[in-house]
DNA sequence: TTTGTTGCAAAGGGTTTGCAGGAGA
DNA sequence: TCTCCTGCAAACCCTTTGCAACAAA
């Protein structure tokens, strides 16, 4: 299997970056969370030999225009970001408790899309969503309390 | 016709704030743009005596809380503001090329949640959609060139 | 007169940049 | 060896805060 087609195991090389511990860091607590974290955040997890935070931001953002990374800005207008296991066009389902995310494919979306171009004269080219709400395991124990 | 049900006429005192000259010129110039102004741009356009920044900052806030503009983060990460004349849920178009936004109602994307909540187990409680393309203007100068 | 607002200036804090040394390939 | 990358420190810049003067009501 070719490095590049691998999601989930970014290719360094294949991206014509070099491999470096610090960008593999980056990309093992990214890949190790199961919810956005801010640059900060990152830089704290970053195994033994930290690096420093300049780099971290640096590496986020070629990390984020390869598609292997996304920016999220939260209701607290706090940056974070979570690693894409999917390449293609996709959206990030957060819960606001835990903050746990999700990963949701395009879904129905499209359909009302297109009503919506022709509602508005639009040409719709591309759109971020971003959707917030309890996880599973959430609204269980809030269904609890 | 009481004062807080006008939309894109919002009033000061029915808010619980002062009328002062300087949230008039901050409305009056989103009300006068069709599209995103960042903070300094408001600042610059205010008629006559011009604010503080900090004023402007202030009372940014307060009229998002209020419902009476929004912000928008856009691709080049800077903050945008615009005036919203419905003050329930709706999404904003973009067009790429001029700026020019308009507001658009939550349209069939309902059905898209629903939908998205029994794949994911989530109960989504909120989302935000921001929507970017080509107006209808826009897009007939494309199609001629 | 009372109290919310403003303006100024300064502080704050996240992000970016310059540059020299270091390490992949 | 040749570049790319990193680390440090400083610079940047947008945003917020403190406080005294001001003005809406």
């Amino acid at each position: 299997m070719a490095d590049s087609a691998t999601p989930g195991t970014p290719s360094l090389r294949a991206a014509g970056m070099r491999q470096t511990p610090q960008r593999e860091g980056i990309l093992r607590v990214l890949k190790d969370s199961d919810r956005p974290l801010t640059v900060e955040e990152i830089w704290e997890r970053i195994p033994e030999r930290r690096s420093g935070l300049p780099t971290v931001y640096r590496n986020l953002e070629r990390f984020v225009r390869e598609g292997w990374a996304e920016s999220i800005l939260g209701g607290d207008q706090v940056m974070r970001f979570v690693r894409c296991d999917s390449r293609h066009h996709h959206h990030h389902l957060q819960c606001e408790r835990c903050g746990r995310t999700a990963e949701v494919d395009a879904c129905g979306l499209d359909e009302s899309l297109r009503n919506l171009e022709s509602l508005s004269g639009f040409k719709i080219t591309r759109h971020q969503l971003l959707l917030f709400g309890l996880c599973s395991a959430c609204s269980a124990e809030a269904a609890q309390a």
